[in-house]
DNA sequence: CGACGAACGTCAACCGCGTTGGCATAAGGG
DNA sequence: CCCTTATGCCAACGCGGTTGACGTTCGTCG
């Protein structure tokens, strides 16, 4: 039954489920989304959507083939929200940091989400669009393309990673979290100068920063270490 | 019973298996790991393991108290591994490009183990000697000290997301892979040039690159990026 | 040297997961 | 108004993690 599902085609005949509402792909999508954002992956469950939209879970299998193509379209739906309104400005590293920064905050609404969708290629229109852009912009700046495919994979690897690790952290339970801090007190603020120099000379600095993302600064890291590859700024 | 499972301390009674092996926390680790690496993250399963074991698979819940623990105890043994053997040149470019190879590369051996680990503080041993080593050899190059916790901060986050990241590729079930190169080639190689004229004159170059990590690029470009702010390159 | 009690492996069962095949039913064209 | 077909529902399968009860084994103490 797995390969019967009806690809994007339009459909003719609808019946609304026992609550009457009617399945459509966006609904699913759109539900999956929430349902990701209000209780967390691991809450996230093929007969929990079910649950959700009213409908038996083997009711999914007549839109998508199996939860595999469910979160390629969920990951799209993520790029399609992080794309809509961006405009380019012609200045590369404006163009780029601003994309990086959409990605990244597209996928963090969606922690979990995040985590699901962020290894997977989902080859749908709004994802090849932001590829097409990306690429678009680095070509556009004069690099070659050798330069210019490495730079682009690396970016949205980068964005990617970054936004599902951070992902990760948001979406661990309230205990976990409370864990993780109360073992950087016990360790990391207590260790002697003896033993770990550096990071008890640091400490301040590090308590200051590492509940932050990491990702703006690498991002401009990323842009910076381009910029001095880039024609323009040899 | 999760809860009663023994934490760390010495055991006195053994018992042997029906098929004559003697359990031990070190014993499960291994066992595990080679699991991994033999089979894959999609065949690790308790009760698969406990199998290896020659042990029902209930059996491990007296030594750790889900998979959870497990698991974080894989992680530990992954830093231990990641870190034996590395010694300092003194150049601080070289260090951090081992280091940071060093940790991505243990991390993908493992992948269901990095996915779990990397967003996690787990405050043990290993993993605050890696922090120290890397927060050093920044210092010790002549950064200071708010330039040196930024580079850390990133190369960490970042080995952490791109080792994570690739992890999840690699944890995927083989049909979840072929499906996304099977999407790959019936999307990205054959888009047309005049709607996506930069995916269509690098197709070529893309297909090279994208089943490749990003991370060795990624590391490349971040200490190029840090080598023009270091003090004894201006 | 014998018995006791804790340590610990085993068994059977529970519940939830993704997925499937068969069936029931509603929608919409003729 | 009926008939085809899309589509939702149900029951079931195999597999996953986890648990509680049970029985065996071993170190220890008298």
């Amino acid at each position: 039954m797995a390969k019967n599902a009806v690809p994007e085609e339009q459909r003719r005949r609808r019946r609304p489920t026992k609550q009457g509402t009617v399945l459509t792909h966006d609904l699913i999508v759109d539900t999956a989304l929430r349902m990701l954002r209000e209780h967390g992956a691991q809450g996230f469950t093929a007969r929990r959507l079910g649950l959700a939209l009213g409908a038996d879970a083997s009711a999914l299998y007549r839109y998508f083939a199996g939860l595999d193509e469910l979160t390629r379209a969920i990951a799209d739906a993520l790029m399609h929200r992080a794309m809509t309104g961006w405009v380019p400005t012609g200045e590369w590293r404006t163009d780029l940091r601003d994309l990086g920064l959409r990605i990244h905050a597209a996928y963090l609404a969606h922690p979990q989400a995040a985590v699901l969708a962020a290894s997977r290629v989902s080859g749908r229109a709004h994802e090849i669009a932001a590829d097409e852009a990306i690429l678009g912009v680095l070509r556009g700046a004069g690099f070659a393309d050798p330069a210019a495919v490495r730079i682009y994979h690396v970016f949205v690897d980068q964005a990617l990673a970054f936004a599902a690790l951070d992902a990760a952290s948001l979406a661990l339970p309230v205990e976990a979290r409370e864990a993780d801090e109360a073992v950087w007190d016990a360790t990391y603020a207590r260790l002697p100068a003896e033993t770990h120099p550096h990071i008890a000379a640091t400490s301040q600095l590090l308590a200051e920063r590492m509940n932050a993302s990491a990702y703006p600064a690498a991002l401009d890291l990323l842009l910076a270490a381009a910029a001095s590859e880039a024609p323009s700024h040899p």
